[in-house]
DNA sequence: GATGAGCCTTGTAGCGGCTATAAGGTCAAC
DNA sequence: GTTGACCTTATAGCCGCTACAAGGCTCATC
């Protein structure tokens, strides 16, 4: 069943991390700091494997290495009511469709630029005239 | 018409930028180095306020430092085409868009994982189980 | 003219999540 | 015994600010 030491390269390679990530990891406090072979070497097997992936699929997901720490937490606690995890996961998705507006009002604000720039030189583009535009102030 | 000569502060009050934010602009190349008063605080005018809120308004299209430099510079030339301004629009509009559709489908996948948690305890905790679960490798 | 509040000045360090670079030690193959 | 791919550590850099420290200026009030 599959090889069950690793290099750091080699764990690198199975998970689809840098090896510089890795050892990055290690100093933030998410991954145990490994046996060392005579000379040094980090040796790693399934378990650390498993637990960067871990870290990885979180990652992907969007969650702060702090969170993620969190999350493991949890999970080394198997007995624990999985509310919290249940919680963090759902402020993570909020705080993704928070972001996802913002950047659909983006989407709109610059489709609105390029569509009323007719080419032609800057001194009449609308798009350095939308940017330029002195608005704002007002009330105080 | 208006105040003609502002304080760093009145500056930052007037346009919505930290004091401290407007010296990082005026040190990364953004905005001119203003005349100072004999005591060495910096005086700025109208032409200082509407450069700013032109760099305001860009980093709140999400462009960034280095995007506007080259922005400003195009802006700086009226006679210039404005085509490369266009370009440099839709290249931030290609960009948004990517985001989007990354935090779509994270969107869909934290949702995903909330609707298949039923509370209870970590050890069945499914979202646990979706970020632990190895599969990957395979192909090399 | 002394005091204090609130502005201004500079310089430096920190945030997150890596990434890059340097300068060296190890190991297996030839 | 030498090459080249790996490993080690430490340090600095990326972006766009933000925070902090330590001091100078200005103005109102006593």
């Amino acid at each position: 069943m599959s090889t069950e030491h690793y290099s750091i390269g080699q764990l690198a390679r199975a998970t689809g991390t840098k090896a510089v990530t890795i050892r990055y990891y290690e100093r933030q406090g998410l991954l145990p700091s490994p046996p060392r072979t005579a000379s040094g070497y980090r040796v790693y097997d399934n378990d650390h494997r498993d637990r960067l992936l871990f870290v990885r699929r979180s990652r992907g997901l969007g969650f702060s290495l702090d969170d993620i720490r969190e999350l493991l937490g949890f999970a080394d606690e198997p007995s624990a009511s999985c509310a919290e995890v249940d919680a963090k996961v759902a402020a993570q998705l909020v705080q993704i469709r928070q972001r996802l507006r913002q950047l659909r009002s983006l989407e709109a604000e610059l489709q609105r630029l390029i569509a009323c720039c007719k080419g032609g030189v800057i001194d009449d583009c609308q798009i350095i005239e939308a940017l330029t535009e002195h608005q704002q102030a007002s009330a105080s």
